[in-house]
DNA sequence: AATGAATGAGACTTCATTCAT
DNA sequence: AATGAATGAAGTCTCATTCAT
């Protein structure tokens, strides 16, 4: 069953390559080699080498994370762990893909779609986090924010943890909690009027 | 005035091929042509195309900002505000050197070392922001904490700000404010004595 | 029948321009011109232009003489006379070889030992047409300094037949009578009770 | 006194390099480079590059052998022996050159003239050897045919050591003596009347 | 459907040579 | 006299892509 079909195996190739050396600085005799395929074959699936990129971004993962796994309603800062946990799992879980999308969206505007597209999402699941988490008292602005925040942090985060030696992501526990704090301050402000 | 020397245009040429298309996708021969010099001098002056990135990273502009001259005290939020304003500025103006960076920092990394310092010039510049405007009351850990937060929020804003067709980076006052709030109340809980 | 195939036909190229100018003085682009073939298919059977040198080295034609043709027993200065005629056919046969192995033996050692080894054989060669052709009654030492001294001739003399311009070897005749006299001389002396 | 000038250090830097890797595989930089001169100084002594390998074979050091200096009347063998320990002491003292003169013949007449010169010098120096030791009782057919053998014999002993990994030549006292036993034998059969 | 031989444009790089100083 | 910046021709090699089978 883990007998892939040729034309898996070149895409799985490629997105290894590219991720490891860029598009431009793999030759697609690479690919073939690494896939086990005959060179001509790779052309005969994608005539052109771009074809394979667009290939690639298409069969995206769409792994989203569903909120309630990792939500506990009253424990922001728990719950925020929670995701960033589950974030950077299934961050290393699918690295080339990671390093593909940054690498390559400058001169592929398919990629930059589909990074940007990765981010919106982002933004929108720490949205539901909080909410979930923290219930519905708090300003919408406030969760706005604190989710544009969080999203970027994570995102650069990620995007930072491609440089270092082994791809893991640093440290970030006090981060959240900070956060977690400042959103729970505001909770309690917000609501001592009732 | 712009008459630079032949050496000096053809870095420039360089930043700018290598920032739009990427640095394997850029021939020498095309950077000869921008600089307006013949080929063969493109690698009389670096005689491997690396050479050219390393020189690049070499003199690379290291535009610090000095806290001062955008820190009120006591007015936190709009420090901040004036230290991102100065930034958007700074990035907007070197443009290519920021393309170039993150492009390139997966595979080499003399480019990815260079990366790495300008962010933790950052992290310590908001760091002197967030103290000068704020004064001493506020914990250490928390100014650390907003520090990275924050650091890590504008160096993404500037990374994908690059991915967007006129490089503009995006609206952020909303998530500025939070911020400076979450620091202020701190402030205001440590020192209910007063 | 002279259509060979394009490979074929490159390192026959090959072998007469290397022969003419040298291996550094020769462009690939040359051969492939030499040759009718595009200047690339070069490069695909011959990655880098040294792997030219070596197939040209491994298809070394092996052409032995066979003793047993030019030797006449009892006639010793006849049978060296028909080798050297045997063996200046094959140099005249195959002149772009020889001077291919002169030229490059000092830079690339497969050419080296490929020279090294004919030379070797070259000796056993006339080590066995002296036995041949003088019976068994020469002292071994004799015939060992002999067929070298008349071997290292042989070689000069078709090493320097490249440098004149008609690839001509040189007048000999005088040289192995001499050498023939010498041993047969001593094989009277060492059978005095005949 | 041994501060040559620089015109001599960049003959002497262009001789070894020359022999090392051959005229075409040397860049005239790297000779200007070995030569500790500035790069200009290089051709403004010698306008092209072969114009060096001309002024290389103008200034062939003529280091005649004086017969006298090796023979002993009487001593054939002896002094045969002694003329090639002094040729092969030649040979050694110059390698650069004896390599210079093998690689470029083929190539520039200039060289292939100056190798048959002293090839020519070297039979006239045998016949001399053999003369001088034998006296005048050996016909000159034999002198002249065993001069050319040994000369051959001697030159390609000397060009085959340049292979060789320490370029020190082979043993040859059995040929050596092999030979001058031939002649010492015509000499006694030449003069059994006497 | 699949293959690998074949092609040619073009990339990087080296280098002899010129020339202004 | 001496230098090293500058030039451009040319060399080796890579590679996406085509095509006959």
């Amino acid at each position: 069953m883990t007998e892939d079909s040729a034309k898996e195996r070149i895409l799985s190739a490629a997105e290894e390559l590219f991720a490891e050396s860029g598009f431009e600085a793999t030759p697609t005799s690479r690919i073939a080699e690494r896939a086990g395929v005959p060179k001509g074959l790779v052309h005969y699936y994608f005539r052109r080498k771009s074809d394979l990129l667009a290939a690639l971004v298409d069969r995206l993962p769409d792994e989203q994370i569903e909120p309630a796994t990792v939500v506990v309603p009253g424990d922001l800062a728990g719950s925020l762990r929670r995701l960033v946990v589950e974030l950077d799992r299934r961050f290393t879980g699918s690295l080339g893909l990671s390093h593909l999308l940054w690498r390559e969206a400058d001169t592929h505007h398919v990629v930059r779609e589909a990074l940007a597209d990765r981010f919106q999402q982002l933004v929108r699941l720490v949205h539901s986090v909080i909410v979930g988490a923290a219930g519905g008292r708090l300003a919408v602005a406030d969760v706005d924010n604190a989710s544009g925040l969080l999203a970027r942090a994570v995102s650069h985060r990620h995007a930072t943890a491609r440089h270092s030696r082994d791809d893991r992501p640093a440290e970030f526990d006090g981060e959240l909690t900070f956060l977690a704090n400042a959103l729970s301050s505001k909770v309690r402000k917000a609501a001592p009027a009732d």
